[in-house]
DNA sequence: GGGCCCGCAGGG
DNA sequence: CCCTGCGGGCCC
């Protein structure tokens, strides 16, 4: 074969992934991680497959670090042992003994990346260990060195094994690593930041960032602790900014915090504050005012959301404020002090609003000008705080969602030093299955009944009717419209492309009944694998793909605005 | 309870 | 790339 470029090997790759899935179907991890990138991985994920790889394919290759590109080191073999299974090599296998066997007793040394056998070492380690390790000849502390017998905890690299629970892998308090020039330590300690500093472990892909209006399957209610996740659930996007929006487009969201105490709410109607004019010396997220705010970024893209033209001098009023484009609107627990209509914990989604009129006036509290919105709600989802509004969140089972194995409270890290007694209220609520308990049983009997049923448009049934090809899907995917917001859900993993993991895109429906999205296939065609993507069918070499229309413009309907995002 | 300041995501 | 930012945990 050819020598290809990185993309193509990036290709051979997910195919040979593939097939490594269906022999392991427990691979949901290595899938998401391989199958998420775009042609390139960076040092982790290369680490990551390296050791899938060791783990479920013994004398397959590692991944070359180099540069940070999606190259198998020593394509298509390795250089010294053109991957000749029954030769012995100390560039692809154990550094000591050059044995190819035991590939999960390999360990990667977290500097030069080389293998080495845990009993080939000297002295021998019975067991993976823990912490990052570094090689014979990359360790320069020998205190630094886990030894044979010293007590090991859950192996994390034994926790990134496929084998290993699916739960998310959020970076709970990041582990730094701290590299003096002078010191020949590797010393490592603890930042413990936590939910401050993580990332998203999730993206939000039905929709593309610059979508108006409500997320698919996110009721009005959804609660959620932490402003990541509402960033994971597409609601809001940024991590820490009140509006999320374009300068030259309009607003999509923004979290009302009580940021400004003279600001007004009055649930169904409130005033905003703009961004900006503040000091944020010190690599500062939030500072005090310090000077007058200006209509640009996304205070400008606040005001492009009136029904009005655009005026940076004196604001404008909307000629018809409901034409105005939708703003989702969600209110956090710290805009109590301000607001009775906040809720008491987390961040609650609190529908579409939209900009009545803005002006620019001068704080009361501190003289700079600042830019002043009217928002006024326009949903016909019921508000969380009315009789229905309670009502239709009690029937959906919303409350506050926690980030998935978020650590508790016992783990003691957050209530050391306060001397919580046991029993007492603790700003942790229980885990999500007994939360609202009382209400779950009462609901348990007949579960299906706690969530309002999934509404069917007449077209969204006819045109499902039409796509004959996926009968037999529908068909299972529709047994979950009982299961009210779930069912987006469930239909998103149902068209999900097996290549790019997300929700399939002029997706191309094949004899063997699978759906791929089109440029995933080409690009398989073009890496000369001509066989379906998901269950290896020969499709053959000539296979004309023509994109199921029909179930494009489904997709569309269920989830407005994700292709645009491709 | 207030000050400090970090990674990260998003826009420009 | 650089700039922005209605978080959040920790230390005092």
């Amino acid at each position: 074969m050819q020598p290809r470029g990185p993309t193509d090997h990036l290709f051979q790759l997910i195919m040979e992934t593939q097939l490594l899935l269906c022999m392991s179907p427990s691979c949901d991890d290595i899938r998401k991680v391989v199958l998420g990138s775009e042609g390139k991985l960076n040092d982790c994920q290369i680490k990551f497959v390296n050791e899938i790889y060791k783990i479920e394919k013994p004398g397959a290759h590692p991944l070359s670090l180099a540069d940070g590109k999606f190259l198998r080191r020593n394509e298509p073999e390795c250089n010294f042992c053109r991957g000749d299974p029954d030769k012995n090599c100390r560039d692809c296998s154990c550094r000591e003994c050059g044995e190819k066997r035991d590939p999960s007793m390999q360990l990667l040394c977290d500097e030069c990346n080389l293998a080495y056998h845990i009993y080939c070492l000297n002295p021998p380690l019975d067991k993976v260990p823990e912490e990052e390790w570094y090689c014979p000849s990359c360790k320069t502390d020998s205190s630094e060195v886990v030894k044979a017998g010293e007590k090991l905890k859950m192996s994390k690299k034994k926790a990134k094994m496929p084998s290993a629970s699916t739960e998310s892998r959020r970076d709970w308090g990041r582990v730094k690593k701290k590299v003096s020039l002078f010191s020949s330590s590797h010393s490592i300690y603890n930042n413990h930041n936590g939910m401050a500093c993580v990332g998203r472990t999730k993206e939000c892909t039905i929709v593309p960032s610059n979508h108006y209006g409500p997320i698919p399957g996110v009721p009005v209610g959804s609660t959620w602790r932490f402003r990541v996740q509402v960033s994971e659930a597409g609601v809001h996007r940024p991590h820490v900014g009140g509006i999320h929006g374009r300068s030259n487009d309009g607003a999509y969201s923004l979290v009302l915090a009580g940021g400004f105490a003279d600001e007004v709410d009055r649930g169904d109607e409130f005033t905003y504050t703009g961004s900006g004019g503040k000091n944020l010396a010190g690599n500062k997220r939030i500072g005090s005012p310090s000077a007058d705010q200006t209509l640009t970024n996304m205070n400008r893209a606040l005001a492009l959301n009136c029904d009005a033209p655009l005026d940076d001098k004196v604001g404008a009023e909307s000629r018809n404020w409901r034409a105005g484009k939708p703003v989702r609107v969600i209110r956090s627990f710290k805009g109590r002090k301000i607001s009775k209509y906040a809720p008491e914990e987390g961040n609650r989604y609190d529908g579409i609003y939209k900009v009545v009129k803005y002006w620019p006036e001068k704080s009361t509290s501190h003289g700079f000008l600042v830019w002043r919105y009217l928002l006024r709600r326009d949903d016909d989802e019921p508000a969380p705080w009315t009789s229905e509004g309670i009502e239709r969140s009690r029937r959906l089972c919303l409350r506050l969602q926690y980030p998935v194995g978020y650590p508790s409270d016992k783990e003691g890290k957050k209530t050391k030093g306060q001397s919580k007694k046991a029993g007492e209220t603790s700003k942790r609520p229980v885990p999500d299955d007994d939360a609202c308990e009382s209400a779950s049983k009462v609901y348990k009997a007949d579960s299906a009944e706690a969530v309002e049923a999934f509404q069917l448009t007449p077209e969204q049934q006819h045109l499902i009717r039409e796509d004959h090809q996926n009968q037999k899907l529908w068909d299972e995917v529709l047994a979950h419209l009982v299961e009210g917001p779930n069912f987006l859900k469930k239909l998103e993993q149902s068209f999900m492309c097996v290549c790019c993991q997300e929700l399939v895109y002029q997706p191309v429906t094949t004899d063997c009944l699978h759906n791929v999205c089109k440029d995933c296939l080409q690009r398989s065609f073009k890496a000369q694998v001509f066989s379906c993507p998901a269950c290896r069918h020969d499709l053959g070499q000539d296979y004309i793909m023509i994109p199921n229309e029909i179930l494009q413009t489904l997709l569309d309907l269920f989830f407005p605005g994700y292709s645009k995002g491709r």
